[in-house]
DNA sequence: ACTTTACATCGATGAGCATCGATGTCCTGC
DNA sequence: GCAGGACATCGATGCTCATCGATGTAAAGT
């Protein structure tokens, strides 16, 4: 891959102070330390699907959702469990769990009256695997 | 661990079709369905501290922004060479920057006239632990 | 058929947020 | 001291979102 994505500019104006700190001598092209080999850091593209992940679960309300829903008898709780604990109007916890459903973190199965929530298996790991391995090209 | 984390419903109402699921007879007036005794599976206030982190990442450019930074030699870069490969204004990056040293994820480290950010030690680690370690309540 | 219960959907509203241009501050080189 | 570069802060603007009340839908009991 090319180098821009290292953005490693290797200036020439000798206004650079970091010509200075970095020693620049060397035309440093590759990456020094870390990078893979040469993909960008995270695709725009990717960046984008993420944060829509994330940002279902960057609410108050919606992370003790799915902690009530994990914590619940087979991990799965209706929207009457929900409203209590909450202290929420039914209308705002149904959108939040739509939201978290849109988002592949909860899974809606309807029974009888009943609209039961669970988890979906693996989502939030494959969420907290983005954060341990933080160079976001591997996958 | 407690029951009331079960939020074990025993319900009377026969008009509640669940009664007749889990087979409840007792007379409980409080707690309608299921709502735990006392403690809830994640504390309200814990869930807001943690909104503020995943609110944090919860963001295209602010993805990038760690991606990058944690991609950079040294795993560290400065607001200069942030701007280009996120195609946003200077005052913009420096506002997400802001963001995420607010949220304990950056650290920033002004070195002349260069202000480096990197990353905070264990910060991502600590948010991917409570996805994958999903009670709430239990550390 | 009517009522009740559980839940979703629909506007509406108010708060929060991302982005930008302009400006201020600090440092460096001349 | 002066000019210029790097970065932060400020104020404004447009957009997204959380919450609510009202309403719609579907199922179960009477």
């Amino acid at each position: 891959m090319s180098i821009d994505v290292l953005h490693t500019e290797v200036m020439s104006t000798a206004t650079d102070p970091r010509a200075a700190i970095v020693g620049g001598s060397e035309p440093v092209e590759t990456a020094p330390c870390c990078v893979p080999s040469g993909s960008a850091p995270m695709d725009a593209a990717r960046a984008v699907s993420l944060s829509r992940q994330f940002k279902a679960i960057a609410d108050p309300n919606r992370l003790r959702l799915v902690s009530l829903v994990s914590a619940s008898p087979g991990s799965e709780a209706c929207v009457c469990d929900l409203t209590e604990p909450l202290d929420l109007g039914q209308p705002t916890v149904s959108h939040h769990l739509k939201i978290l459903v849109d988002a592949g973190i909860l899974r809606r199965e309807k029974r009888g009256v009943w609209a039961y929530y669970s988890l979906v298996p693996g989502a939030l790991d494959a969420l907290a695997d983005v954060l341990t391995t933080r160079t976001g090209t591997g996958r």
